[in-house]
DNA sequence: CACTTGACCTGTCCGC
DNA sequence: TGCGGACAGGTCAAGT
């Protein structure tokens, strides 16, 4: 479930959290969630200090002095929690949400020299970290093929329009969800932005008007600003890197809201549907369907 | 190439 | 109460 707005904000907090911090110790053991090998932990992971916490897409990247970085895509159940020296030991607070770390979903944990602790916690271990040289980052399939940034200023109506061509004939809920239309929607902003711009999601691409596709870009645009605002939407996993809640599944128009009333109070109720494979919400009566001529 | 579906996993919830 | 099955949804591989 982490998304754009989910995944910036645990940037922000790792960015104020980790940078100057030096690795001391590493603890891993399940592959695929960290598949580098010991001997390249022992080299560029152990004594590294951290210089700054980037983000591309749904992608964490934490680089290292190593000239190395920690890559990491939380997936749908991945969290990154930091935790201060005071969390351990005799008498330690117990005042998270989430519990003492490790547990039993922590796949990696990152010991500091000053005893602070960082989490990578994973319960159904679709989401992985690895360390690669920072200089390679470009390289990797992902990074090659994947969308503008919305939040960036390079994302123009134009540039939006242009790049849903390449999914013309599928559904613009598919089309917003492919990671090389544009970088970071996933399942929620997709159906709260397609709400906001009065499409049905299983509109074909090529059918809705240009004016629409425009308020699309518009929607996209505020409800993934707003939901960095709010820390973003925590559905049943997410937490940012001091292990809270994010607020904005509270603003949220359609997500999550199945068999209740629209909130544009046009007397419909919010529906639930199957559409590109994912739950999907819909107010049929303000989110208008453009089918295939 | 464009598009859809299944696999990867575990925890939760629902109906019997 | 236990138990099987559906569901949650990001990305990639495989299939049409």
């Amino acid at each position: 479930m982490p998304e754009l707005p989910e995944v910036e904000t645990v940037r922000i907090g790792l960015q104020k959290l980790l940078v100057h911090k030096t690795v001391q110790t590493v603890d891993f053991d399940w592959p695929k969630s960290f598949p580098n090998s010991k001997q390249q932990v022992d080299a560029f992971l152990l004594g590294a200090t951290i210089i700054q916490v980037r983000r591309r897409a749904k992608v964490l990247l934490i680089d290292l002095s190593t000239n190395y970085s920690l890559v990491v895509h939380l997936k749908m159940t991945g969290q990154m929690v930091f935790r201060g020296e005071q969390y351990f030991g005799a008498g330690h607070p117990n005042d998270s949400l989430i519990g003492d770390l490790p547990d039993k979903s922590t796949r990696v944990t990152i010991t500091f020299t000053d005893a602070s602790k960082l989490f990578f916690n994973d319960q159904r271990k679709f989401g992985w970290m690895r360390l690669l040289p920072t200089a390679e980052i470009p390289n990797i399939d992902f990074m090659k093929k994947v969308g503008p940034e919305p939040l960036e200023p390079e994302f123009t109506k134009e540039v939006f329009v242009e790049r849903l061509q390449r999914r013309k004939n599928t559904s613009i809920k598919a089309a917003l969800l492919d990671q090389t239309v544009l970088a970071g929607i996933g399942n929620i902003y997709a159906d709260e932005s397609l709400f906001i711009a009065g499409i049905h999601p299983k509109s074909i691409v090529s059918a809705v008007p240009k004016k629409s596709l425009f308020l699309l870009h518009t929607a996209i645009v505020d409800v993934l600003k707003l939901s960095i605002e709010k820390g973003g939407s925590t559905d049943r996993n997410y937490v940012n890197a001091e292990g809270k809640k994010g607020s904005y599944i509270s603003f949220a128009k359609v997500f999550r809201k199945e068999n209740q009333p629209c909130p544009n109070a046009c007397g419909g109720i919010i529906e639930k549907l199957r559409v590109a494979g994912r739950g999907t919400h819909v107010c049929v009566h303000c989110q208008k369907l453009y089918e295939k001529e």
